[in-house]
DNA sequence: TGGTTTAGGATTGTATACAATGTGCAATCT
DNA sequence: AGATTGCACATTGTATACAATCCTAAACCA
């Protein structure tokens, strides 16, 4: 392990990241050039690079002469962000899927093996090894690419999940799904529980959205 | 019409992505900051700006202190460029099928009814505005912007094609079944057209490219 | 009282200076 | 002769100063 001495830029950048996918920093709160320098220590050159890398990654919105702001979606759009995730990652699937190792799909079976009994970061936990692995299997670059970005883009989301009572089991029993169809190489069965994985996400995160948009007011 | 003013990143960024995909700009060549900013005369803020830009469409490759240069691709990468185009645009065509408006389809059949003897340019140029056509008719946002990066990167390829005896009527004819299996709504045999047509070019573009590794020597 | 205008402050876009790192060549040593 | 080390140069990464623009708000006029 080398310490990997990295640029400011990218310091900065990881730092935001983290924060955004995180949840920390609230959507649609503003990106100060300068208060990012004060923050982290930096001047304003490395922060505008990371802000837009961040805007590159679909993260930030960037007005011209107005400044940045961290991306707030409206249900459509994350509608939408999720329907462009489903089709992509079952694209991966279908093109790497002879590539997966059985091995992976082994340990990630047996880590999901009580069902009853996990917790929900467990859960989670499984599920990002999951489509970690699609992704990695996919022989296409650009597809990868493309994938990894999808995978960024929603991962915001993911933390919604954990503030209402997510049926964890019935969750866990969709992936194991998943995974047994992949190991018999069952390609259209594996692809279908692929996308309707990702698709209940999907409906489970408008639910909340819809919930928090009555309740707060002002969307996201 | 209004001036439409843009700030010197954008500038820059226009003025480059035009000569790379123009191809005026040689694959592989460097790009640096101070020599851009002498061309164009402005400093080398945006010039890094625009650069970054570039290198988020795929189309420029960076090297942390060493610059960045015109991404040169190899063979593998250009197949695999194409088949990911194909898939995604195959996948926008089926998404936004049915909101294609008729009367642009009669427009372009019409610009392609003297099949015999149509020019190069005027056979790109509908080419252009029919994938134009079915990226702007895909519903999805994110597809739309995926689609639209892999138009961009494959691009640059698409002036080779006129350095080789292309059997343009061939390739009119292949433009003219999709279209019309558009007009007449038939989703699969649309699909398919679309992919053959893609991948048909994506042969032709490794075709020269493994005349050109003959001839040159030096890949791209 | 309500709308318009104009000064002020704050923030981004751009230019330039400085620091750090990589590249290439030449001199030296084995 | 070949490889290696050291130095000079070129280029990128970062910091900071200046210019242009936008937002706010108070003052002004009808």
């Amino acid at each position: 392990m080398k310490p990997k001495i990295q640029s400011a830029a990218e310091q900065v950048y990881n730092h935001l990241l983290d924060e955004i996918v995180k949840g920390t920093r609230p959507a649609g709160g503003k990106l100060s050039e300068e208060h990012i320098c004060a923050e982290l220590g930096v001047s304003r050159t490395p922060a505008r690079e990371a802000l837009m890398l961040l805007h590159r990654d679909g993260l930030v919105e960037r007005f011209p002469r107005r400044g940045c702001f961290v991306k707030s979606q409206d249900p459509a759009e994350i509608a939408e962000l999720f329907e462009c995730r489903a089709w992509l990652e079952c694209l991966a699937l279908e093109q790497g899927f002879e590539l997966i190792p059985d091995a992976a799909l082994a340990k990630l079976e047996q880590a999901l093996t009580p069902v009853g009994k996990l917790t929900r970061a467990a859960s989670l936990k499984v599920d990002d090894q999951l489509h970690a692995l699609i992704l990695e299997s996919c022989p296409n670059r650009h597809l990868r690419e493309m994938v990894g970005q999808m995978l960024l883009r929603t991962h915001p989301f993911r933390v919604w999940r954990t503030q209402v009572d997510a049926p964890v089991e019935a969750i866990s029993r969709e992936r194991l799904a998943i995974i047994r169809a992949i190991r018999r190489r069952d390609r259209v069965a594996a692809a279908r529980l692929l996308r309707e994985h990702i698709f209940g996400g999907r409906e489970m995160i408008l639910k909340i959205a819809a919930q928090q948009a009555a309740a707060g007011g002002a969307g996201v």
